[in-house]
DNA sequence: CAATTGCATGTTATGTCATAACATTTAGAG
DNA sequence: CTCTAAATGTTATGACATAACATGCAATTG
């Protein structure tokens, strides 16, 4: 239904990790997280990172070099997502806008651009910490 | 008129290093152009590019880490601007529509989000690239 | 079964990007 | 001149990511 394979051992090791975070994760923060899991090298995080991006699990914020569990299990219907993310307190927040795909799609049309991927990020203060910082 | 000091030697050999290039460069490949001129340290990059980007000469592309002179003195009008990266041949598009700026600031808006810095970057193959892989 | 194939994994080493900490120099303001 | 703020120089280190190669393992197929 969902349009993805059985996860292996790995990449339902990190998968869990991130979801269990509830917030971005650097590779390396997950490493430590999967050393009782047997993990020793970045590299096995890495490519279950690559594997569950493909599958639209995982997002990867270009930012703040981290990533998040996918909030959205019907995100892959559209072609950016857009994330807003706290610098103070870490929430990520997942969001799409038909009228901002669309709009980058004329650029790119006009422009006869060939997207491969597209990173829609906003760093700021969300509203709780916004309101704190007063 | 312009709205920015006047820049200090690091600023000015690091701004004129992006330049000439036309393109996107990274940090240390900034400072390996500027060896001749006295560079030793990543830092000396780092903290002229800092400045640069306060000044709004210089913008950051988050996706490549890599930085770009700005190619639109009245860019800082603008809250948001967008970049089309071609992954091919490094060529950068920037460009800014206020549809999107319009879109994203309602988002942020409702959700009393604080945006401090957005990004915005399609990567891909500009048109050229795109047919040459015909 | 044995052989092949493709993918996931394990491991070491290395490459790339960025900043901490501290000393020194420079340029203006009073 | 003296004080101050900003910029600079330098060494060391931290943080993020991948190259290269060996091994394991399951599915197909002859």
């Amino acid at each position: 239904m969902t349009g993805h394979p059985e996860l292996t051992r790995n990449q339902s090791l990190v998968l869990k990790a991130l979801d269990k975070a509830e917030g971005p994760l650097s590779a390396y923060t997950i490493l430590d997280l999967l050393r009782d899991d047997g993990f020793r090298a970045p590299l096995q995080v890495y490519r279950a990172l690559e594997k569950l991006q493909e599958f639209g699990l995982v997002h990867r914020l270009e930012s703040i070099n981290a990533f998040v569990a996918c909030a959205d299990p019907h995100c892959h219907r559209h072609s950016m997502i857009a994330f807003a993310i706290c610098e103070n307190c870490g929430r990520v927040d997942e969001f799409s806008d038909e009228t901002v795909e669309a709009r980058l799609g004329e650029w790119v049309a006009a422009n006869r651009f060939k997207p491969a991927k597209t990173t829609i990020e906003i760093r700021g203060n969300c509203a709780a910490c916004a309101a704190q910082a007063q």
